[in-house]
DNA sequence: CACCAAATATTCCGCCCGGAATAATCGACG
DNA sequence: CGTCGATTATTCCGGGCGGAATATTTGGTG
């Protein structure tokens, strides 16, 4: 059950309606901007979501001689999997592959200046969307909408800040000549200076993960 | 190019492999907590790869009878595109839709207790993982392996640290009841105390994304 | 009032990825 | 020295998702 399905669950526990006005509601609402939502994927999960019962065929009508919108409703079973697929996806963490980290991974591959400029290029991205984050916060903040409903907002500005504050470090590290980068930055530089070859990642060895609790800010 | 092309292509990068040999290297370097790697998808990968002129068959031996082994080699076109994708997947920053902003965002479907119940278990995950990875960073120190290889794990410590502090603060509110949900736990309750429909959001009405740089700790 | 762009509402095709199947060989153990 | 399970190495098939196509209607503009 992807997220596009909790969120379309969620729409028609609100009251029935077809794939489109889902849609609309969503873009409107600017959940495109936490769901991954395509018409066609859309009407996909709709279709999974009717088969595995979770939702039902309320009606069909045509309006003038557009084509024909099927109007949709939740059942019971579709109730239950919702909450039950909220609750999963918040209670047990599961890591999504994102591909930031793998290229920041790869960075050695490129020069450090390149690296440089990248990093800061992110930098003034982040800042952007930031605003936009700040912007819509506000906005939410004069309307009154409770909090409970932004706590995605919240999570993500508190994520993004997080992402920012360690690029200002790496940032730091590269330009001080700190973070030594193989070329004759500083330090010691290994014999063979701009080397390809990747040593192999250590291996943790199956430790005892143990001293949970320790707040280290 | 997926998160694994950019790893096939860097371990070609080091030198030529074939295909089950790229997997192994990157299952004993732990690359699979980064990117995710399934073997279909790997030859899948270096299929395409190879239809882009990025790697290039360099032979095709067997070893007994077993099936025959096609090792590959990365062209000059490979390593800048390589390059390429580094620097564009560090330097613009794409939003990749986890699942998580999802649910925490529907959680007001859900009863304050359970929601506090899963939060408390999300952080208990969270700290476990979190000490996977000092194991994995302690490791990695000992070796002495240069900062610049495990740029990765530093940075997914740093997000998740900011993970975990947002939690605590949400787990707090909600026990406090200083976070309004809908229930009788605080403040102006709303007329309809359970409701399930949820207010449009606001429309930031594309409001000018100016003030970047503000840092706001 | 003619016409073009945007909105309405959905279907369809093709790629991509993951899980399972295949198939041979090596090592270990009795 | 037979055989069972793990390792080696790859192929294949099916489902899911995204982009584009389709077809009609509304609204705005000269």
């Amino acid at each position: 059950m992807t997220p596009l399905a909790i969120s379309a669950l969620a729409l028609l526990s609100e009251h029935p309606m077809h794939p489109y006005e889902m849609y609309q509601t969503l873009i409107q609402r600017h959940e495109d901007r936490i769901v991954k939502v395509r018409p066609g994927s859309l009407y996909h999960t709709i279709n999974k979501l009717a088969e595995l019962g979770l939702v039902r065929v309320t009606g069909t009508e045509r309006e003038g001689n557009r084509p024909e919108r099927t109007t949709y409703e939740i059942t019971e079973k579709g109730q239950l999997a919702l909450a039950e697929r909220i609750a999963e996806t918040i209670g047990e963490p599961v890591y999504e592959f994102p591909s930031f980290p793998v290229a920041i991974g790869e960075a050695h591959n490129l020069p450090r200046h390149t690296v440089i400029d990248l990093v800061r290029r992110r930098l003034k991205a982040l800042d952007l969307q930031r605003a936009e984050l700040d912007d819509a916060l506000a906005e939410l903040g004069r309307k009154e909408l409770p909090r409970r409903y932004w706590l995605d907002v919240s999570y993500l500005e508190a994520v993004q800040g997080a992402e920012r504050a360690w690029l200002q470090g790496l940032l730091a590290d590269l330009e001080s000549g700190e973070l030594d980068w193989g070329d004759g930055g500083s330090d010691p530089a290994p014999s063979a200076p701009t080397s390809n070859a990747q040593p192999s990642r250590a291996q943790p060895s199956r430790a005892q993960p143990s001293r949970a609790q320790t707040s280290h800010q």
